[in-house]
DNA sequence: CCACATCTGTAGTGAACACTACATATCTGG
DNA sequence: CCAGATATGTAGTGTTCACTACAGATGTGG
């Protein structure tokens, strides 16, 4: 038995401009047809792939957060919790203000709020924000048994914390916040961090 | 010459529907039929009333910004600038969990990316949460005027922090935080207003 | 009571949407 | 070279969308 007509395009490269899509436009703001067009492929081929619109924001979440998982091991093999947050925040001023990608943060844009029939797109973008919460809350209980975060702080919350404000200057950039005042709002946030840390002796 | 029926419905009720409808939804994913069963009325005087569904978003919005309006006088009635973070965080924990309305802030839920067609729609969110901003930051210039900031602090730095962190706040209320999440969120936030703060002699 | 103006409910309108039937094309295994 | 299997392009499908034509209802000014 034969293996079929072999594909035609690149899934990998596909899904790339799938992501900019509802990057820009969210989930339900893109349209098939935009999609299509992106991808440069006809939607018979596109439903073959990745079954419905559902299932390509998925894999394109897939993607997306594969390529921003290694860049999250870089920030939390950083030294000390205040640095961590520091090159979180910075690193996230920079990557929200990249000229290459749509601005703001796809786990934002993609969706918060939807219609009747997609009522779990915002639930899959907040579980997969909340792995990158789980992350540094993990790297914060380490600096907190490592005695460098002071004894009454809460990794959670400090986690909570970094994530909210993350997902703030998302908005912001996504609205036409330039990387300076990012940047900026990264500086004054890390100072909070830093309030949490224990003195240096 | 008359001056016709008069209007059968009340106008800020029906708003006020509509508003809860955007909330939850989102502006593209709150459909007329929503929005018309909500409001308890039919389509037409929809229309009549409000122009098309744009217009009854800018509508919902006015509504909304000046039902907060009172609330952020308040907030910036504060006697310092750490008091002014600390109202303005802690009661948007509280708001934006109020089981009376959907979680989360009507200025993010409405619709963060927006597609084809309404993408003046986010614009105008974003303007509007640039309205507290500014409040904020005009506080702020007070505040390092009255001495209650440091020299190098730079209000509209802090202003756009604060607004951030709301943003953030909202998000993670519309994706199931509960209160007390919010609040410790909230309480580390403040802790870098303080870090800006004079010491008092 | 009549001309006029505005609202309301019914019942649609064309357009855009996500998705697919089908014929054709291109592969593998025998 | 043939049979089975999967991909592709064309051209749709039914549904849902924002929005409205129209006729009847309800008001005001003369």
């Amino acid at each position: 038995m034969g293996m079929g007509r072999p594909r035609e395009f690149d899934a990998e490269l596909a899904l790339d401009q799938a992501m900019e899509v509802f990057w820009r436009h969210g989930y339900e703001g893109a349209t098939i047809a935009q999609l299509t067009e992106a991808m440069g492929i006809n939607p018979p081929s596109l439903y073959a792939c990745f079954g419905n619109k559902e299932g390509l924001l998925k894999a394109a979440l897939d993607r997306y957060t594969k390529l921003r998982g290694a860049w999250m091991d870089e920030v939390v093999a950083a030294p000390t919790a205040r640095e961590v947050a520091e090159r979180m925040l910075m690193g996230i001023a920079d990557k929200q203000t990249d000229p290459a990608n749509p601005p703001g943060c796809l786990l934002v844009q993609g969706g918060i709020a939807c219609g009747s029939g997609s009522e779990n797109v915002p639930f899959e973008l907040a579980a997969r924000r909340a792995q990158n919460e789980d992350q540094l809350r993990d790297r914060f209980i380490r600096a907190k048994a490592e005695g460098d975060l002071k004894e009454s702080a809460d990794p959670a919350a400090l986690a909570r914390y970094v994530s909210a404000v993350s997902v703030g200057m998302g908005v912001m950039a996504s609205s036409g916040a330039d990387r300076e005042a990012l940047r900026q709002v990264a500086d004054v946030a890390v100072q909070a961090v830093e309030a949490q840390s224990a003195d240096r002796t």
